[in-house]
DNA sequence: AAGTATCATCGTAATATTGCGATATACTTG
DNA sequence: CAAGTATATCGCAATATTACGATGATACTT
């Protein structure tokens, strides 16, 4: 009834699926390009590239933290946000890993 | 209000989004890793398979079939589905494009 | 200390997703 | 054609997500 059944997958399927929920947002996508793109930035900044509300940026670079891909640290009042090097590798690792295990078959179609 | 404003987000933006969202499930990456090892399979294998109810299942499957990633044909009673090669091919380009495009950097951290 | 700027959190409303039983549809077989 | 098999769809209940205003917390400035 509205719970995803996480016990009857592997780990690695939920690790995979938590992971890509992560991005799978329109908003969160433009907040990890702009990050690429600048290098970093506030979160004041973001607020002004996408056009969203302050409270909801805030919620989304959350998530992005919670995920570990992003991560912020505090500068004085305001708080610089970057990519997490580490995390973004480990990323790309485990979507090759996934995209790379098909290859490619005369299946039934 | 609960709704997306992808009116204010790239074309780009969205599509990776939906894209990614299609697969952010762990009974949909389930599904698709099953699909990759046993080449191709009907409904009713991947019930038993994942040990959710049929209609939970045709509902993912419906899922995976409107993002385009995988494909199914009507073979007697029964519904083979596969992966679709092109579609996969294009997601892992777009992904590794997504990913690529970071080189590290010294950020703010 | 008071004021200002910046960000996080709370609370809420709207909407979307998840899972399933029940039922409908389509094909096959006797 | 009737009965069986396989899948899709409907309708519902539970839960999750999205967005935002209001408010709180923190740090810098004067």
């Amino acid at each position: 009834m509205g719970i995803t059944k996480s016990e009857i997958f592997t780990k690695e399927q939920n690790k995979l699926a938590t992971m890509l929920k992560a991005i799978a947002h329109p908003a969160r996508i433009a907040i990890l390009q702009h990050l690429i793109k600048a290098d970093a930035c506030i979160c004041g900044d973001l607020v002004e590239e996408l056009g969203l509300a302050q409270a909801t940026i805030s919620q989304h670079l959350k998530e992005l933290k919670n995920a570990g891909i992003i991560q912020g640290t505090v500068e004085g009042a305001s708080v610089c946000y970057c990519i997490n090097p580490k995390v973004w590798q480990q990323y790309k690792k485990e979507l090759d890993a996934l995209f790379g295990s098909y290859k490619g078959s005369t299946g039934c179609c």
